[in-house]
RNA sequence: GCUGGCGUAGCUCAAUCGGCAGAGCAGCGGUUUUGUAAACCGCAGGUUGGGGGUUCGAGUCCCUUCGCCAGCUCCA
């Protein structure tokens, strides 16, 4: 009999007879392994279990302390899920069924959606079907056979049918239920514990909105009970930090259904973008030139950018009442009309880079269903930048801009991730044009030395980019920065620069964006500070609160100081309670409370109560505090 | 845009089977002058998102439309 040699996580080699199953290698390891055992890598590839060893490989037993057995058993999860709607509805088609972050899920072509108490009534099931503890069984068959199983199934037959000649068609089951499916598996359904059923909503079969609707039900599975507890309470904070509900609260905007897509700042709210719109423009005053554009435009421009033939859908149609025709349009993006400015005057490579920064107000006229809260609006600003460049100067810019938004995005306390999109589906430009840009771009961002993933077909359709993703309290993460390189608008709006040759040469322009959009951008920093702003951001810095109507004049005073050394302070007088007013500044999130009673008075003091530390008061001078207060707003600091 | 759910006072939510639209908070008026997270009393607040229908009678049932929410699609 042949042998295998296997190589141990711990660089141990262990000779097992060809043919050896991980279960069973677990258990000549250990039996305490033996019974923690999920799955097995073996070279690198998760498998089952039970599945025999036939080459010489490195392998490592998976536990429930490996991040990629969690995945296998939220798959499983998906797979006792459809055993349970199976048995609930012998009828019903099953769809796909994967794991996602945080859990899984799967769909169904089933003639009603699934109701709460439907679901409730699954996970029932569910528990039955864990408890009874079916082992999952792995069988390959050929493509008659599998076209028998799933014979009632018209979704797996479809799937079936794409299968390549060459590839193995593999099939699990776990007791009444069977899956086309690649696998691999959890051992046994009662290695499912900790789950929960979250919601039902409608999903096109393959994600094709021309095809019919299955309806997805989303679970999450976890190995511990803390791990599944500790995830229902992220979702709790998650839904009490919601921008639109705290953004009310906080009176910062609100919407109205007579513009949909349509954000009204309040003076708190507007406050805030003001306060960020300068600290860019400070971080960029030296090297940048801030302009202002034009809001409407003629086709004529859309039709040399490109945007009327791939992005006309999303644009708002103006009509000209002279021509009776729609072909005049919102703009949706500032670069066209950055790239006209360019070209109104002739450019010496002694002037490159050439960085326009504008933040006027686009317009994207998006479909109903996709708008939410800030996050997505018709009506938006971006930090927006174009930078007209050298070939030669890319990685430099690129280098340089990665450190300003990295850096910018500190400032919040916010960590970003980059990703390198490349050429779309639809796309202007040819082949070789999108080949130098890619290479270019990748070359300039492996310069940064940052750690990046690739997101293939994700670009813009004029030229790859670097995205920033920025992970919001949900978890769900949200595009902001992005480093946009564009080869394809230099030739479409023909421009040029003079070089050192003196001649004529076509520059590279690049698209930046640092927090997106001002809305979106507020949404995050409303949900990451959970609406409890670091001072220097707060749209009310300070409130002052005397303690009855003797110290009203006195609390007057300070106020005014404060005002006067450009600190957002309010007075809170009154004849409510001290105690009713000092709540409203808690709710109201206000960074910093000064109570003035007589003792203050007396002393020429404030009692300082900072927000959330409950009434652990600070007792200084008003310049005292001054100072304290006007060096953490400078600084931008990230308290209290 | 698609599928489903939901729209009751500024906000959060009640209103049994189709049978008198209500409460708390916020607001306004008064009393209270307060030492660190809600003083007390009173008043006002509504074409139940809009339109149409069924019914003796509609917040409740039906149709339609607008908006919001979740997901899909899309995306800053």
């Amino acid at each position: 009999m042949s042998v295998v040699k296997l190589t141990l996580p711990d660089g141990s080699v262990r000779e097992v007879p060809k043919g050896t199953t991980g279960q069973e290698i677990a258990r000549q390891i250990g039996p305490g392994l033996a019974r923690a055992a999920l799955a097995i890598r073996v070279d690198g590839q998760i498998r089952d279990l039970s599945r025999p060893i036939e080459e010489d490989a490195p392998i490592a037993i998976l536990t429930d302390r490996d991040e990629a057995a969690l995945e296998v058993l939220r798959h499983s999860a998906a797979h006792v899920l459809a055993t349970a709607v199976r048995q609930l509805y012998p009828q019903a088609g099953i769809g796909f069924g994967p794991p996602i972050e945080d859990g899984f899920y799967y769909d169904f072509d089933v003639p009603r959606p699934f109701t709460p108490e439907d679901l409730e009534q699954i996970e029932g099931v569910m528990r039955e079907v864990a408890a009874k503890d079916y082992p999952f069984l792995r069988a390959e068959v050929d493509r008659a056979e599998a076209n028998r199983r799933f014979a009632d199934d018209p979704l797996k037959l479809e799937r079936i049918s794409e299968l390549k000649d060459d590839e193995t068609i593999t099939v699990y089951e776990d007791g009444p239920f069977t899956d086309l499916c690649r696998g691999p598996h959890i051992p046994s359904t009662g290695r499912l514990k900790h789950f929960k059923l979250l919601s039902g909503a409608g999903a096109y079969w393959r994600g094709d909105e021309k095809r019919q609707m299955l309806q997805r039900i989303y679970g999450t599975a976890w190995f511990k009970k803390e791990d599944l507890e500790g995830h229902l309470h992220r979702l709790e904070e998650s839904r009490k930090r919601d921008h639109r509900r705290v953004g009310r609260e906080l009176d910062l905007f609100l919407f109205h259904p007579f513009s949909p897509g349509g954000v009204f700042w309040t003076d708190r709210g507007t406050t805030m973008i003001n306060t960020i719109n300068q600290y860019l423009q400070e971080l960029q005053r030296d090297d940048y030139r801030e302009v202002k554009t034009p809001l409407l435009y003629n086709k004529a421009l859309w039709e040399i950018s490109g945007h009327w033939g791939k992005y006309r859908e999303n644009m708002f149609l103006v009509l000209d009442n002279e021509t009776g025709e729609h072909d005049m349009s919102l703009k949706p993006m500032n670069c066209p009309s950055h790239y006209l400015m360019y070209n109104a005057k002739k450019h010496s490579y002694r002037d490159l880079p050439l960085r326009f920064t504008t933040y006027d107000v686009l317009h994207r006229n998006e479909i109903s269903g996709a708008l939410s809260g800030l996050t997505r609006v018709r009506q938006f600003q971006q930090d927006d930048c174009h930078i007209f460049l050298m070939q030669s100067q890319i990685a430099e810019e690129v280098q340089r801009l990665t450190d300003f938004i990295l850096a910018y995005y500190k400032t919040f306390g916010l960590t970003a991730t980059l990703k390198f999109a490349t050429r779309p589906e639809v796309r202007v430009g040819d082949d070789a044009l999108w080949d130098r840009a890619e290479g270019a771009l990748k070359a300039a961002l492996e310069a940064t030395g940052m750690p990046y993933q690739l997101k293939p077909g994700d670009g813009a359709f004029y030229g790859p980019k670097i995205d920033f993703d920025v992970a919001d309290s949900i978890g769900r993460t949200w595009q902001l920065g992005t480093i946009q390189l564009d080869y394809n608008n230099p030739e479409r709006f023909d421009m040029k620069y003079v070089g050192e040759d003196n001649t004529e040469h076509r520059p590279v322009v690049i698209h930046r964006a640092v927090s997106g959009s001002f809305e979106r951008f507020m949404a995050i920093l409303i949900e990451h500070f959970a609406g409890a702003f670091p001072l220097w951001l707060a749209p009310e810095q300070v409130r002052v609160l005397p303690i009855s109507d003797a110290q009203a004049d006195a609390a007057r005073l300070v106020t005014s100081r404060l005002r006067d050394a450009g600190i957002r302070a309010h007075l809170s007088a009154g004849h409510e309670t001290l105690n009713y007013r000092i709540r409203d500044g808690e709710v109201h999130k206000v960074p910093y409370m000064l109570v003035v009673g007589q003792r203050e008075i007396d002393t020429d003091s404030v009692a300082l109560r900072v927000r959330g530390a409950g009434n652990k008061q600070e007792v200084m001078s008003v310049s005292e505090f001054l100072a304290k207060a006007l060096h953490e707003i400078k600084t931008r600091a990230l308290v209290p």
